[in-house]
DNA sequence: AATTTAGGCAACCGCCTGATG
DNA sequence: GCATCAGGCGGTTGCCTAAAT
């Protein structure tokens, strides 16, 4: 049984304040960050390797980019969402400057509701006008896809041929961003709504 | 002005995966 | 094949602040 990083003795917990930001901001710029685990004994600092990391990657680094979600971002969001479901860090990956753990909050504190705001309005959800509606054409349950599972599917189940073969019922706009994402995705190890 | 409530977001937790020995 | 480690991910918590009462 190993000890989970955080519960070694005598590291800090909560907030981070601005100077261990600047430990840390200076530590990286100057020797990179190959191990996050001896990170911050290197930089002299009282935390775990991954609570460096978290606040390194969503708050601290340079690139990212801050302040409201434009209402193209929110859109690339609501359609990856109805694609891969909650895979946030493959949605992070097609908004640069977003993290996975900023879209995952403004999905839950924006998005969600009104998506299910208008499926009270509509009577259903809108999800069901997208992938459930693949879904329902090709006999696949299940409420997601992509994966090194494919949610419901079987694991031998090549999604990309079920959406191009499946029916014409599948919409056309559902096709665009399915193939957005499948020839987009770099570095993200997969390929044609697999992982491999 | 004081208190309560709700929303937003940073951070933690636990699990999973891939790499390594 | 098994154990261990580090990194990564998604779910959840809890604090802070603004709005409402």
């Amino acid at each position: 049984m190993r000890t989970p990083c955080c519960e070694r003795m005598g590291l800090k917990k909560g907030p981070w304040t601005a100077e261990e930001d600047q430990i840390l901001i200076s530590h990286i710029q100057r020797y990179g960050h190959g191990n996050w685990r001896a990170l911050p004994k290197q930089a002299g600092l009282l935390r775990c390797g991954k609570s460096c990391r978290l606040r390194w990657i969503n708050y601290l680094r340079p690139d990212i980019k801050r302040g409201k979600f434009s209402k193209e971002e929110e859109d690339t969001i609501l359609k990856l969402h109805e694609i891969i479901g909650n895979r946030w860090s493959a949605i992070a990956a097609r908004l640069p400057g977003r993290t996975d753990n900023e879209i995952k909050n403004f999905w839950h504190t924006h998005l969600k509701k009104r998506i299910e705001k208008c499926g009270v309005q509509n009577g259903n959800n809108v999800s069901s006008h997208t992938f459930h509606e693949a879904q329902g054409a090709s006999g696949i349950t299940g409420n997601g896809m992509f994966g090194n599972y494919v949610y419901g599917l079987p694991s031998n189940t090549n999604l990309g041929e079920t959406i191009h073969n499946g029916s014409s019922q599948i919409s056309e706009e559902m096709e665009f961003w399915y193939n957005i994402f499948i020839t987009t995705d770099q570095g993200n190890n997969i390929h044609e709504g697999k992982e491999i």
